[in-house]
DNA sequence: GTGACAGAACTGTGATCACAAACCGGATGA
DNA sequence: TCATCCGGTTTGTGATCACAGTTCTGTCAC
């Protein structure tokens, strides 16, 4: 059928998903914007059918909500659901960081001190979309050792929830300095201690949200 | 828009979309059974544009299978799978548990009760669907006191992945006495025992799940 | 200036269609 | 007996369309 070539050539809906989906995530696009079904269409040359479903999709993921007439739009969080889906991150990233650990190899802290290093060249240009991608990507890269993908994923579709909230606070607060956590992660990881490591992923995860919810 | 009415009459992607939620969710269909758009278009007597919808909705949420070839089936899931599910209901419904303690008034136990009661009734019938409907209902019903609305709902949704396999096992197994650590919940929340709740959710959840793994 | 109101423009919904890829059957061959 | 191939059939994909509800806009009345 048509992931056309079944792998190399996804399928329309397929792209327009992938490319939305990163958009949010990494905060591209502010909380409370409207999306169109045919502005999408437009924007990626496709029709309406294809745009309709990965809005469909995003919309089931909790990145974009859908108005009781059918509109969507990026999410506006309340500090309640902000609150809560911190605690999810927490519980999910402390789990999935403690799996990580007895497979923590130096080459995984490499790559991750490697990550750090640029989240500190991306954080002095004042890029908050470029912050927030690295900082995930650091995640990311932690969790991948965890070999539990049904619980990654779920964690991805919580940050996915927060993406346009993270733009929103990210772009407010200037910092300049690399996050103190990460330094942290990645001293608990060196030295196998798991303890450490809870607590230095609890804290990361729920430092920055802590400053929204005021 | 279409959401006809605005509540009372859902749009027609968004009655499928529920129906067969329900039904995956109940383990109505067994794990590997193909479905087709057009099948479900006759079924629900809508074309393939809301079947089309309903499906991607429910790939979406893990709760159906899609191929790379476009085919959607419920999912077989793997040993390993399975594992990490369990482990992500223990990890969610542990902590929705703990929330829901001190909301847990006298009017919430006696209805736990009563749908214990009725998990008593259903389970002599062998009628595995009915069973992991209540059940659910059950876990469902202590755990809207917790508040976590976003918790909650990525609670169901790994019901959803699970509702499948589920059937599978409770299918197999013919047991005729209802779920012991039920009585331990209720007696937790009784006596405002927080350790001891979480013990016994932590049970309840993995205890049927384990039977299946080897 | 401010409110309501009518009409235009826009938007999501769902049906239908052409198309190509995947699947399934049996026949053919070794 | 089993693998292979070849057709017909089934399937998902994506474009297009009519329709109805919503939202926006500009006008008019007070």
């Amino acid at each position: 059928m048509n992931p056309r070539l079944t792998e190399a050539f996804p399928a329309a809906h397929e792209r327009v998903y992938r490319a939305l989906r990163t958009r949010i995530m990494h905060g591209e696009i502010a909380p409370g914007a409207s999306l169109t079904l045919r502005g999408i269409g437009r924007e990626y040359d496709v029709s309406m059918t294809p745009a309709r479903e990965a809005v469909r999709r995003l919309v089931a993921e909790g990145a974009l909500f859908l108005s009781s007439s059918g509109r969507v739009s990026t999410p506006e969080l309340s500090n309640e659901r902000i609150e809560e889906l911190a605690a999810l991150r927490a519980l999910l990233e402390v789990e999935l960081a403690s799996r990580a650990l007895p497979r923590a190899h130096m080459a995984l802290i490499d790559r991750l001190q490697s990550i750090n290093h640029t989240i500190g060249e991306v954080v002095v240009n004042r890029d908050a979309v470029g912050y927030i991608r690295t900082n995930l990507e650091f995640h990311r890269t932690l969790y991948l050792r965890a070999q539990a993908p049904a619980m990654l994923a779920i964690a991805e579709t919580v940050w996915l929830q927060l993406g346009p909230t993270m733009r929103a606070l990210y772009g407010r607060l200037k910092r300049t300095d690399p996050p103190h956590y990460h330094k942290l992660i990645i001293a608990a990881l060196k030295s196998g201690d798991e303890p450490g490591l809870r607590l230095a992923v609890r804290s990361d995860v729920t430092q920055g949200l802590r400053l929204l919810t005021t």
